[in-house]
DNA sequence: CCGTGTGAACAAATTCACAGCC
DNA sequence: GGCTGTGAATTTGTTCACACGG
């Protein structure tokens, strides 16, 4: 298949997990896998792995399966995984400290370039490196420092006034810890962290099941 | 409809942001609203969230729309929200201790009975008003204290034994933070909280983005 | 006349199943 | 023989459009 456009957007969510089920073959020291051993791992059928890959190219060799490094270059190119991402983070509480200190995402190369908080006791401070700044400067910080991502981590009420301001000053995509759905315009990115959510979406089936 | 069984878990992965959004509104003192205007809320089709309630019944009036604290009480009483659900959490890390600290799921119902970990040091410790147990003891503690649900925010290697501890210690859905696919029986509900994930998928599109 | 509830029409996503190649 | 890649078949999910009640 050719199409570069149009891949359904339930695709692109799992490339992710595929890349990092590979990474994590890789490790083990495996070269090859087949879409059938892929699917087992994660749960999911072969033909969809196979189709979802379809969208990008074939990357697959017939009787043998996958390579392991080959397919997961590809999958982090196709993801734009292969380039560095800088993120800013609005709001230094319990969860954006939390935030901060993570490894998580400097390892996968998303580097936080700075934070920002309205609390004077928390401005000037660095958290897990970072430094915090007083949010009146994010507009002019960015301007400067254009930043590729948001992060929210504020309350719900301050959540869309942070998003007007990361919008209008350039940044594209939004990961937004915030309990509230964000009004941006198109072509925005917004994914949204939502435990609670999660839990109350549990609960339905918890309510019901077997003993 | 008068269908129980086999609503689309995509639709009940709608019902929260509903209650959420119908939360709101009440706050604000409105008293009716329509699929209309609630869907112009939350950026979805007024077709859909009719659609959806109508998997459970009709509650609304027609020519009117909906008694929003109507609406909030069922969809609460549909999702199991109108009782209480007892969690336990295992890793208290960085992120663990955040989870813990964390107020917003207290306020929905949701109570951590106890904490878990490994390192000694932790170990005796109370965060967030919470006392961390040893986890070699956390079978035994959830034997006479039963838990719903789950929360595991140790590392990706550690994670699936915990949820195997977790499962067979009667807990039957699990909040997942760490970054990996766990196995999980038939009836076990799993929700992951993957930020990183979340961007992996989100540079695809600023990849392509006009500028 | 407004807005719900819902079959029917449509669109999207998943799975099947098999030709083709290693 | 094993496994990919992919059209076709099937299943699942969304939107339309209108009868009906307030």
């Amino acid at each position: 298949m050719i199409t570069v456009l149009g891949v359904p957007e339930v695709v692109i969510d799992r490339l992710p997990v595929y890349a990092r089920t590979l990474a994590e073959l890789n490790r083990k020291g495996r070269q090859v896998v087949s879409s059938q051993e892929l699917g087992e791992e994660l749960g999911v059928t072969p033909a969809q792995i196979r189709k979802d890959l379809s969208y990008f190219g074939r990357f697959g060799k017939q009787g043998r399966g996958y390579s392991v490094q080959r397919l997961t270059n590809e999958l982090r190119r196709i993801l734009g995984l292969d380039q560095a991402w800088t993120m800013v983070l609005v709001g230094v509480g319990n969860l954006g400290r939390a935030v901060l200190s993570y490894k998580g995402f400097t390892a996968e190369g998303f580097r936080i370039v700075a934070a920002f908080d309205a609390h004077t006791e928390t401005v000037g401070r660095t958290v897990g490196g970072i430094r915090v700044y007083n949010v009146k400067n994010l507009a002019s910080f960015l301007t400067s420092n254009p930043a590729d991502i948001g992060i929210i981590a504020v309350s719900a009420s301050g959540a869309q006034e942070v998003a007007d301001l990361l919008v209008g000053s350039g940044v594209k995509g939004i990961l937004n810890y915030a309990p509230v759905a964000l009004r941006v315009p198109v072509g925005t990115q917004v994914k949204n962290i939502e435990p609670v959510l999660a839990l109350q979406s549990m609960t339905y089936y918890l309510k019901t099941a077997a003993p």
